[in-house]
DNA sequence: GTCAAATAATTCAACCACTGAACAAATAGT
DNA sequence: ACTATTTGTTCAGTGGTTGAATTATTTGAC
């Protein structure tokens, strides 16, 4: 988990000047929509173009950026060289282990995807340690093939669908079965998952909503860097973005959106309470309402199933499409009142639903936000598909270089 | 409202080094429990002892810290001079309209209150404007009353109990009557509003329920830096606190908790929703269960009435506040389920009443918080009184100071 | 009473990184 | 070909930190 702030509070030594301004550079080309020239770097960070040019020499000595053919402009003057993310620099490395499947992705600088494999399979049965192996072992292959496409990976980064402590202990993961599972021990014999990089942890272990929501973050139309990412799993969780950063909490836990209490008086829950949103919106009672409680479907396709049926028009799916709508759209009017967010993404399950869901959500929303009047709250479905967890964390180790190219710099030298 | 980041995203030029070390250096001095040398911030800043040296130097003339007698300490050696945040330099102006009182006070560095006026007058029937005029009356008192003990105020800042706009206009406060009131354009005719020190805006406007979060984080217990403030008034705002920093949301209206639904078909409200916490645990539901639904009292003795007969065992009066206390812990296991916070302070009126709101609101979020068997929630009251706001006000100018001082130093050279 | 040990704070040359201005490079338009 | 224009680099100047040496001020031992 990233503890680090955007500028560490320690001592701003001489250095820390550059390491500063590589970050800013390093930012703006990230962000340019077109290759910016080290000319239109200046202008933009108020820099001087001697300074840019001296801290593009050491981005491109480290392999994080790259000239390119400038883009014709019209005009007179000396064409500019364009400057975009290395294609051929770190990558990180995105694991997932959910409930069917195992998922290993790898991630360059530029947030392309560069390698994706999943694996099927239903993991409840098999022991954590085994499942690691198997994981462990894809992503050595992964590892291979980005290496074969001139990648360096620099950093791995674990989904998993549970609680997750700072030092990478799952304490939790219900409909994993886990339960204390020290992943990083357990992962420690694998070289594909311990090579060090300087400034760069080798393995950080999350929550699998809290990744999505990065997932997202990069991925979605940019602009809006502040949402509420809801992954509607088995379990609900959600990631909050505000201002580009997800929000952990104090111990990391943060998100448990699933067991906001939407009936206070109503259903019982497994987590000890009664009237969970997750006992309304969950998979499971969602399948139930429908009429296919029995049907015992592989969770990743239980949301498509309900999707056909509900394009079909069934009635019993329709139903519980609205009433699970609604129940999310209690659980989220009260977070949208007490944090102020602008965008709530559905995601997970929910995003091939989001076409029955968001109408009675917004309902919600208009009728008990107090603000909604001033400004409107946006739904809309998660542009990644259900891989958003192993994109998002191959993309957290990505951004952790880019916020802090200083380590990566210094390792290469 | 602060819209900067501790440290601003902009380029790093020569000098933000001095200034990056300065705001160091004196954050250290703020934080120690007892005077630092300049040799015990070098072990602790990291820097070295020439570059303290000359950081101090550089306070010290700014008049931002001064330098004590020396502790006794044991051992041979030259004595330290211990160095404290200065008594007699800047310091933040704080002001709050509420309901039934304006309320004017004045913070120094080191956070003491300096100065402190209350005028309690029902201020509903008040126009806004005139409103304003007497808390600028107040203010000029408080500013020559600083000048008096050596002090330069150095900015202000307002508690208004509504929606406050970017721009300092407040959009909405429901129980003061105020609606889309231009606050700083109302007080720019106002002298000791408008007068500008660099680095610190002459008047930011913001909510109370924010401001009075910050009251308690720096008057509150120092090392739980992550809470959830809730300021239990006529409505129910609450200040969310993580890391030391205020969260305001996307616009700055972040912490309406008083309209997170509690009982999604239960009793409507004015805002339009059904079941908000505001109509089971605002004051006006409180005092109607307690069966003092036509007793109109001030608001701010509304409490004392209440805890006065709860000491006294009158049975309406418990209940009425289990009742209040059972629903305020619905709205607050939902937020720490979602938030991951560790600390949740019962303010403003609901402060007398911690007694008997404390065991409900636990009840429920054992109940009802997945994480908190691994670490359990405090509840605990607020350390400010009513002023809590006024004094966060004030306080708010004064962090400023303390965490960009290169602006307040630039100004005095 | 004097001297050694210890700790605090300052001084100073060296160095790092940014600035501003001058200059070299490369193009379009006339 | 020549000028205007824009890009990128070079270089002396400067602000700020570093590290080591120096000065200052105390305690404790002989």
């Amino acid at each position: 988990m990233s503890r680090t702030a955007a500028v560490p509070v320690g001592a701003a030594r001489q250095g820390s000047l550059r390491e500063l301004n590589l970050a800013l550079v390093l930012g703006r080309i990230a962000d340019a929509d077109r290759p910016p020239s080290r000319a239109d770097l200046a202008a933009r960070t108020g820099l001087t173009r001697a300074t840019v040019s001296a801290v593009v020499e050491d981005l491109l000595l480290g392999r994080l950026v790259a000239e390119v053919e400038p883009a014709p402009r019209a005009g007179a003057g000396r064409p500019a060289r364009g400057l975009v993310l290395a294609g051929d620099g770190p990558a990180g490395l995105g694991l997932e282990v959910n409930v069917d499947y195992l998922a290993v992705c790898v991630v360059d600088l530029a947030g392309r995807v560069r390698h994706h494999t999943v694996e099927r399979a239903d993991l409840r049965p098999v022991p954590p340690a085994e499942a690691l192996g198997r994981l462990a072992a894809l992503a050595a292959a992964a590892r291979a093939d980005a290496a074969d496409q001139g990648l360096t990976p620099a950093g791995a980064a674990l989904a998993v669908p549970g609680l997750v402590d700072d030092a990478g202990l799952v304490r939790l993961a219900p409909n994993l079965g886990w339960r204390d599972v020290p992943v990083p021990a357990l992962l420690a014999r694998h070289p594909a998952l311990t090579e060090h990089v300087d400034g760069v942890p080798p393995l950080v272990v999350d929550n699998e909503a809290n990744l999505a929501a990065l997932g997202e973050l990069h991925a979605g139309p940019s602009g809006a860097a502040s949402f509420l990412h809801i992954s509607g799993e088995v379990g609900i969780g959600a990631g909050i973005v505000l201002d580009g950063r997800l929000f952990r909490g104090v111990r990391g836990w943060s998100g448990e959106i699933g067991h906001v209490p939407v009936r206070p008086d109503g259903r019982p829950c497994r987590c000890g309470g009664r009237g969970c949103l997750e006992r309304y919106a969950g998979q499971e009672a969602v399948l139930a309402a429908a009429g296919l409680a029995g049907a015992d479907l592989p969770a990743d396709t239980a949301a498509y199933r309900l999707a056909e049926l509900a394009r079909a028009g069934d009635a019993a799916t329709l139903a519980a499409l609205h009433d699970a709508g609604t129940a999310l759209g209690v659980a989220v009017a009260g977070v949208v009142n007490l944090l102020d967010l602008d965008t709530v993404v559905l995601g997970g399950g929910y995003a091939p639903l989001e076409p029955w869901l968001r109408p009675p959500v917004l309902a919600e929303i208009s009728h008990r936000v107090l603000t909604a009047a001033w400004s409107p709250v946006t739904v809309r479905p998660a542009t990644l598909g259900t891989q958003a967890a192993a994109v998002g964390a191959a993309g957290s180790v990505v951004r952790r270089i880019l916020a802090r190219p200083g380590g990566w710099l210094a390792h290469r030298s």
